[in-house]
DNA sequence: TTTTCACTTTAGAACTATTATAAACTAGAA
DNA sequence: TTCTAGTTTATAATAGTTCTAAAGTGAAAA
């Protein structure tokens, strides 16, 4: 993804393209596989990675931007911190509790045959599957 | 559950039935239907369910000894409270992020159909399928 | 029974993840 | 260039959970 469409992708969600956002938008977008963090993975990674420096509430406000402009999706972990994925399209998941580690599982890969409808006047919006692994 | 199950429960866990273990498990497990909490929501209802008196800490200490003992599992739930479930057989649930309500989903009402095998030298330990609500 | 002691409860401190605050800064329109 | 609303920043505040160490208690042994 070049920068001018990290712009574009930013000014299209009424984002105004900072040097914070881009540089945070490039590390998380400009990549061929899927990524899954925490913030403060990313922030670690940032300052591994970057030379810039970023205030831990600037990548909160960041990471939060993002998710609510759907170029991030938050993902359902245990545990206490919240995880994120760079893969907003409908997928499924492995986990590997011991280690903590998630695998990104394309949606054609699970075919579900039956499931129950939807309790009393509700929809459903979507199925999340998790396989869980062990060793 | 009578009151001699419940302590059962507790010996055969090598707990030693207390006061207030006792009164929690009461609490938790003597009831038909599974029962979704959180520690802070099950303070609550036994503040104004029981006379007893029970420290936060001990809440915490009597429902992570209970999950450990595998008398509770925990839930995959977005957002930073952890959930718990007196279900801890293998099943599936109904999620309303809009009310944080869970629904227990039989592991019969859902059949799968296709899944990737799981990646090199792991294996698959269980499924766990959520569907998610909206209205 | 009474004694004993490892296990448990408790209140409060400490810790971790996240959000709020308010002052300084900045992108970009005028 | 000026101006302003939006943004970043350091720090404080909050929420959920875990830790600590002193006091309490089940139950085994005397």
């Amino acid at each position: 993804m070049k920068k001018i469409d990290i712009f574009n992708k930013l000014r299209t969600s009424g984002l105004r393209p900072t040097k914070q956002r881009v540089e945070i938008a490039k590390f998380l977008f400009e990549r061929e596989k899927t990524f899954h963090f925490t913030v403060e993975s990313l922030n670690k990674l940032l300052e591994k990675k970057t030379t810039s420096k970023f205030a831990l509430a600037t990548i909160y406000n960041t990471v939060h931007a993002f998710k609510n402009a759907g170029h991030l999706s938050e993902l359902e972990v245990k545990g206490n911190k919240t995880y994120f994925d760079t893969n907003v399209s409908n997928h499924h998941h492995f986990y590997d509790s011991e280690t903590s580690e998630l695998i990104d599982i394309d949606e054609k890969e699970v075919v579900i045959q039956k499931i129950p409808k939807a309790p009393n006047g509700k929809k459903i919006k979507n199925i999340e599957v998790f396989i869980n692994l062990k060793n």
